[in-house]
DNA sequence: TCAAAAACATGACAACAATCATCATTCTCA
DNA sequence: TGAGAATGATGATTGTTGTCATGTTTTTGA
């Protein structure tokens, strides 16, 4: 169950610093202390779901999270994966809608709730702030035309292994040729983030491994071949 | 070619009182009138190029714009039509990155184009227009994460359908059951909406118009069947 | 106005990927 | 720790959709 355990202050915690708050006053960071609940998430919990109301936003310290649509046909259309430093729900709270997604932990995770009213008002004054949050903006609306794009136009052999680079690129460790997915996702998540069925992506990640492009340790995936999934993931065929 | 032919004052300008610039202050609107470029473009013309740097925003006074990617296999991926009152291409502006997309006209224009200067300017002086700029990014990228779960969790009927059913909205004329839809559009520009291929738009628009969803009058399509597709919309089968 | 180009239409075919079914393996927690 | 659940794996089958080919109609521009 969710668990509040503390309250590092704002001013002292490192994932912050690394995120869209980097920056802040230090009266709206005392601010952002003062408001703020600091709640630990075991896997499989839920921080929000579509179509509910946003109180306030999450800002991830520690810990992994989905963002997924569920279609009409039942099936989670994964967004995006939220990790140390990101923040979840705004979109929501400044578009002053429903949440379009819902949100639930995959790795556990350790999440301040900040309430919208601290953060529409530091929004409000602090115009640097609103800048970063908008150019945020600006560069999600960007990636999800390349995957809209990438959705329609690829086939689900090339989205898998864009996905497996994408994921390497966030959650590799080793940076070379090799590199190790040091993320636990089920077959089925991963069917979320390409957008297919679960059976496809086991039959393909099998046929990756035939073909050493990848290797398979317990639940966790190696790269092997950066460069013949870009291959794969550019290209028609 | 683009004909540069009057230069209408914004604080005149009636799309303006319908777009993001309506509630600028006279100071801004003179800023705008002062800097902006006027230009009428025939259909096909190309208003930007994707991976080219932003000069500036464009708004369109008159007219449709198409915007796309182009995909690896060549393809062109629609991201979004763009008609009287919108913007384009701030989202790259602010996001300090070079086009995301490619636009060209659709049907011909009168688009008024604002300097980078101007607009970042009138972006950092006025707060209320930095908040409405924020808050359609945030409805945007809600309208991305719709458009991408049913690219991948719908069949292309379903997204034909649903596809039909939103540019009867913005394009329909006749509110009720049956709608004209008054646009131009070739079967390949859907398809670029959709995201398929040209001859499954050309076979499925048949296929609606045998079952009395559709008729085709010219170039122009008319919805006979708003519930019909909205049923063939949102469920599989 | 007429020839060329573009757009539309349709058939045949192949391939990709979803679904259903079955079974093995791993995980979870009572 | 062991039973049940969840996950992973694989085969068989089917339907959808893309591709290629061909022909018709419409549009465009010299």
């Amino acid at each position: 169950m969710a668990v509040k355990i503390k309250n590092t202050p704002c001013q002292l915690c490192l994932s912050r610093k690394f995120s869209m708050f980097a920056g802040l006053s230090e009266q709206h960071l005392c601010s952002l202390s003062d408001s703020k609940n600091f709640i630990s998430h075991k896997k499989g919990q839920i921080l929000f779901y579509e179509n509910t109301k946003p109180l306030g936003i999450f800002c991830i310290n520690e810990g992994v999270v989905k963002v997924f649509k569920t279609a009409s046909n039942g099936k989670e259309q994964i967004i995006r994966l939220a990790k140390k430093g990101d923040f979840l729900g705004y979109t929501s709270l400044i578009g002053e809608d429903v949440y379009s997604t819902t949100a639930t932990i995959v790795e556990d995770a350790q999440i301040c709730f900040v309430p919208k009213e601290t953060f529409l008002n530091v929004l409000a004054e602090d115009m640097n702030f609103h800048t970063r949050i908008t150019q945020a903006l600006c560069k999600d609306l960007g990636i999800m035309e390349s995957k809209l794009t990438d959705a329609t136009q690829k086939s689900i052999r090339e989205r898998l292994a864009l996905t497996l680079l994408k994921l390497g690129d966030s959650y590799g460790v080793d940076g070379g040729e090799k590199q190790k997915i040091d993320i636990t996702l089920t077959r089925e998540e991963i069917a979320g983030l390409v957008g297919t069925a679960t059976e496809t992506v086991i039959r393909l990640l099998s046929e990756f491994k035939k073909d050493s492009l990848i290797d398979l340790q317990g639940k966790k995936i190696i790269i092997l071949d950066k460069k013949g999934l870009a291959r794969l993931s550019d290209f028609y065929g």
